[in-house]
DNA sequence: GGGCTTTACG
DNA sequence: CGTA
DNA sequence: GCCC
């Protein structure tokens, strides 16, 4: 990261992305009822509307002269905007909108596309209506649009679009995926890359506004080469790719991925002793030659239940839980569930709690304590602490003057000073109804994360924990090719002005980097 | 052909 | 090397 | 593997 070969010139990418629009049609203002339509649609359509110069309110107003929506019935949309005052207003179905990008201004309104009271229209054929209106946008849009353009466009980074957890080609996204996880478990110099790549195929994919039919509607998006779309192609012609199917059946893949699922064991383990001869779990344990890590140990031993998905639920019984005791150890204390299920989740693998106290510097000391009340309790099977202490400074000046920029004078101060965190496996009792559906194992393992930080530390910790993996990396390679701005989930520095960015809320970090905000739900790459 | 997020700790 |  |  430190190596002066990575004096890159910055390219001025920034502004590439916004097509200004030819003219901007003032007499009109749109506005898109966030209802029946997925978010990604609702964010398709925002950003069409602004490439093509049509206005769009972000909010009901006595300004808006459209309003577009996928809902039938009128009632509805009063209650959604909280009044009835619309009757000058045109309602109109998302088709009008789309017909208006492909005429290249405000369609005029006319019945067809005028929302009409729903006793007069059964549901069925209305949204048969949509799903053919939006079928013909995209196809015409890609191709015949006057500029040239195509309208399903990719963003360079991940961080600069929407990713909700609902999109359009589950299909496709498992089998990138599956690709990306083999490319790991294969190792080797390019393994890397090659994983991020497929990473990067299928986060595309879960970016696109509709259901792909056909290989050639993304055959020019960024991120997707000629291995990606042959995958991809193969898919949609015959529901599968030999390719893929190859690699989930075989022998490697299965073995691998299975070692690779407990906790404690990375690919190169799994790779390596699937070399030596293992398969199975059975193989594990009886072999004399293995010797297995704590860590592993206590991953092998509560595989089962870590397998359970975390409901939602249980991660907020599990957080009030820590809320009860740091209320005894410290009043003040706050924490809040952060990783996937921050991102809406219904289901996750672990559970993330950021544990904070509003007074800088009150918080040390505190995940001690915290873990130990805990343990008396016996809630924890497995854990492993990690105090990061002060005196990593220097170190954080070295890295910072290593990117090829001159001293720092002013020292970071606590940027940072003492982030704890303690990460393992807790074990909770079962609910009722948790007894009732599944067996008699009256406990649940399941894997938590705790992670304290100083309050000047909150809103970098919070962007960091909340993720994901692949939001993150985007965030910070942007920050850091765009910006030179060297981002982390403690703190951002700003290489160019030389100094600290400090941030109270995501917003404020959002702000720095020049992105629009994204609601956690929308950082689901 | 270089680059691919971050950066500690255990 | 694996964890986040 | 894909982008620059």
């Amino acid at each position: 990261m430190a190596s002066p070969a990575k004096k890159r010139k910055l390219k001025s990418n920034l502004q590439k992305h916004i097509s200004q629009p030819t003219q901007i049609f003032h007499d009109i203002c749109v506005y898109i009822v966030p209802i029946k339509l997925p978010n990604q649609r609702v964010q398709f359509l925002k950003q069409l509307a602004a490439k093509k110069g049509f206005p769009i309110a972000e909010s009901y107003s006595p300004k808006v002269t459209h309003i577009v929506t996928a809902v039938t019935s009128i009632d509805r949309i009063k209650a959604h905007l909280d009044s009835e005052n619309i009757n000058k207003v045109e309602v109109v179905s998302v088709e009008w909108l789309t017909t208006s990008f492909t005429d290249g201004q405000p369609t005029r309104v006319t019945d067809r596309f005028r929302l009409v009271p729903k006793k007069s229209l059964s549901l069925e054929r209305f949204s048969a209506f949509d799903r053919q209106a939006s079928l013909e946008n995209n196809t015409q849009l890609s191709d015949g649009s006057a500029d040239g353009e195509s309208s399903l466009q990719l963003t360079k980074y991940e961080c600069q679009r929407v990713t909700t957890l609902d999109h359009y080609n589950r299909k496709l996204v498992e089998a990138l995926e599956l690709l990306e996880s083999h490319a790991l478990l294969i190792g080797g110099e390019q393994s890397q890359g090659r994983a991020l790549a497929f990473k990067r195929s299928s986060t595309a994919m879960k970016g696109l506004p509709k259901e792909i039919e056909n290989v050639d509607e993304i055959s020019s998006l960024r991120h997707l080469g000629n291995h990606s779309l042959r995958i991809i192609g193969e898919i949609l012609t015959k529901g599968y790719s030999d390719e893929v199917e190859q690699i989930r059946n075989s022998e490697f893949y299965k073995a691998t991925k299975l070692f690779n699922n407990i906790f404690g064991v990375g690919p190169t383990t799994a790779r390596y002793w699937y070399d030596k001869g293992l398969r199975t779990f059975d193989d594990l344990r009886n072999s004399e030659i293995i010797k297995l890590t704590d860590r592993q140990q206590s991953g092998l031993d509560n595989y089962d239940e870590l397998c359970e998905p975390v409901t939602l639920e249980q991660a907020q019984r599990i957080r009030d839980m820590v809320q009860n005791e740091i209320d005894i150890i410290l009043p003040g204390t706050k924490s809040m569930l952060v990783g996937g299920h921050r991102r809406g989740k219904k289901a996750g693998h672990d559970t993330d709690i950021l544990i904070w106290h509003p007074e800088e510097g009150k918080e040390r000391g505190l995940l001690t304590k915290l873990v130990d009340r805990l343990e008396l309790k016996g809630y924890i099977k497995y854990k492993e602490m990690i105090n990061i202490d002060a005196n990593t400074d220097e170190a954080f000046l070295r890295r910072t003057n290593s990117r090829g920029l001159s001293d720092i004078k002013e020292k970071p101060g606590k940027a940072m000073d003492h982030l704890e965190r303690c990460f393992g496996i807790f074990s909770f009792p079962r609910t009722l109804l948790q007894l009732l559906q599944n067996d008699d194992n009256p406990s649940a393992a399941r894997r938590v994360d705790l992670i304290v930080t100083p309050a000047s530390q909150w809103a970098y910790a919070l962007v960091g924990w909340t993720g994901n993996k692949q939001y993150n990396r985007s965030l910070r390679l942007y920050a850091w090719k765009e910006l030179q701005i060297n981002l982390s989930s403690h703190a951002a520095f700003d290489c160019r002005e030389q100094k600290l960015l400090p941030a109270s809320t995501e917003q404020d970090i959002f702000n720095y980097l020049k992105l629009t905000y994204r609601e956690p739900w929308e950082r689901n790459c």
